[in-house]
RNA sequence: GUCCCCAUCGUCUAGCCUGGUCCAGGACACCGGCCUUUCAAGCCGGCAACGGGGGUUCGAAUCCCCCUGGGGACGCCA
């Protein structure tokens, strides 16, 4: 049974990395049939944050990423680390290192400074265990680390990585405090909850020998790993804040769909063929680790925006029309789903390239009062196009719904004659009147979704201001 | 500095494992055309890449080595 985990630390917002490396995840243990867990590892107790949890839970529902177990609190499992610190101090196979955090410091600036590695200098690993000198002094627990040979792991994406024992170092497992440290929590968390896959960003790729002698120490199995190349901004650097590596929730807001952000992050460092459309369910159908690529892909805004655009064009209209709604009330517009709705985005979702985007340009749908573009106005609300507007809304009395394209299509016909002029010179004007704007759906359909009194109004309105 | 990883169009990628069908395929973006009632959408077409150098081989994007370039890690952060 594989059971895979996406551990966040809640110290940011979920963003896109994270994202992909849950998505990641999700799909390798849906596609096998396995255990999806949510662990958030919260163990630095002054950068965690419960706004971020709540962030990085609200962006994993948003995109529909299920956990199956969790989410577990490190925080709530101290004693657990306590005690496997304890049983390894027991067996010698870690020990109490008495240096301070500053002499550290020191000596890694020094060693740095002569051009070697900036490792601990192992100066209390072979204190003898009864020295009375230390006594009462405050100390770390330190791992034990083989001095020599070397250890590999098969990376699932990446094949076999090799390092050698001796750029390992000795690493914290408990604080001065007794806290423990990352690379010891995410072993006995891993080892207990009995994960088969850690799925994660190949910053971790350093991380792993050094967590796979702590499996061994521990006498735990050792997991499967497959690194993931990290995700870069325009200028090829890892994501970070300055490259809106904000929250995932943001681009929910933005109007995108989770839908799109899901196909545009599966396909990022990842392909089937050509193919580059995909429903949920084909990604768990389809993913594989495997075919996973190797070197970092840079976050593409524009292919996301047009995914998007293709499910707002593709998805159930109905659907499309009920989440329309929040972004409406966003802008001060109380529409309910209706017919009319569902009428009005059926015109916009072609055009639209965010929900938010479809809100804004359905405005004059739903008041009077709306956005008046002034180059549209001056441009076709002319002296010279007033008798056009007049005599559209003169003719408009004669037919009795607008839904009735036929009769507008002939009325419009025998102006375009009257006038000896192209269907366009006759269409903007009118377009402009009822919508404020040079842009919109077909006219006929504005019309009709409009509605008789409506299109009155307004032609009434556009004709009464032109002076 | 040391270690680890990576390297196909501007971007996401297919192809690489199992060399020839690749003067390298698809997609986004861009450019042009068609359609047309505006804008989109749609359809058709175009531009555009195997980082460099050595090998191996009849033949290399594909295998090997070196170089270069990029990224990551080196914390009592995760």
């Amino acid at each position: 049974m594989v059971r895979s985990r996406f551990a966040p630390s809640p110290t940011g917002n979920l963003h896109i990395g994270g994202a992909r490396t849950a998505l990641f995840n999700y799909l390798y243990s849906k596609h096998h049939r396995g255990v999806f867990v949510l662990r958030i590892e919260d163990t630095d107790i002054e950068r965690s944050r419960d706004e971020y949890v709540d962030d990085i839970l609200g962006g994993l529902s948003w995109l529909g990423l299920d956990w199956d177990e969790g989410p577990y609190y490190q925080k709530d499992r101290t004693e657990l680390y306590r005690e496997h610190a304890e049983r390894l101090l027991k067996e010698g196979l870690v020990y109490r290192c008495y240096c301070s955090a500053e002499v550290l410091e020191e000596k890694r600036k020094a060693a740095l400074k002569e051009g070697g590695k900036p490792h601990y200098d192992r100066t209390c690993r072979d204190l003898p265990a009864d020295d009375p000198s230390h006594e009462g002094k405050p100390y770390v627990l330190r791992f034990r680390t083989p001095l020599s040979g070397e250890v590999s792991f098969a990376d699932l994406v990446r094949g076999k990585i090799t390092f050698k024992c001796e750029e390992l170092d000795d690493l914290i497992l408990l604080r001065t405090d007794s806290s423990p440290t990352y690379n010891f929590t995410v072993v006995v968390d891993d080892a207990l909850m009995g994960i088969t896959h850690i799925v994660r960003g190949d910053d971790h790729i350093n991380n792993t020998p050094r967590q796979i002698v702590i499996y061994e120490a521990l006498k735990y199995p050792v997991p499967q790993f497959a690194h993931v190349p990290l995700i870069h901004g325009k200028d090829k650097a890892r994501l970070s804040k300055r490259h809106g590596a904000t929250s995932l929730l943001e681009y929910r807001n933005d109007g995108f769909l989770p839908e799109a952000v899901m196909n545009y992050l599966a396909r990022l460092g990842w392909a089937h063929g050509d193919q580059e459309i995909f429903s949920r369910e084909e990604l768990i159908e389809k993913f594989d680790l495997p075919a996973v690529g190797k070197s970092p892909s840079i976050f593409d805004m524009e292919k996301l925006t047009w995914l998007n655009s293709h499910y707002l064009k593709t998805l159930p209209e109905d659907d499309i029309a009920k989440r329309l709604l929040p972004f409406l009330d966003e802008i001060g517009i109380s529409a309910g789903y209706d017919a009319r709705l569902v009428r009005i985005i059926v015109n916009l979702r072609e055009r639209a390239k965010t929900l938010k985007e479809m809100a804004q340009m359905s405005e004059y749908f739903f008041r009077d009062d709306h956005a008046v573009d002034d180059a549209a106005r001056a441009k076709f609300l002319t002296p010279a196009t007033k008798p056009i507007l007049t005599d559209f809304a003169e003719d408009l009395k004669g037919i009795a719904s607008m839904d009735d394209e036929e009769s507008l299509k002939a009325r419009l016909e025998g102006l375009t004659k009257k006038y000896n002029a192209k269907p366009v010179a006759i269409i903007q004007p009118i377009r402009v009147a009822l919508s404020g704007k040079t842009v919109s759906p077909g006219i006929f359909e504005v019309i009709a979704i409009l509605g008789k009194e409506c299109v009155e109004r307004r032609l009434k309105d556009a004709i009464e201001s032109i002076q």
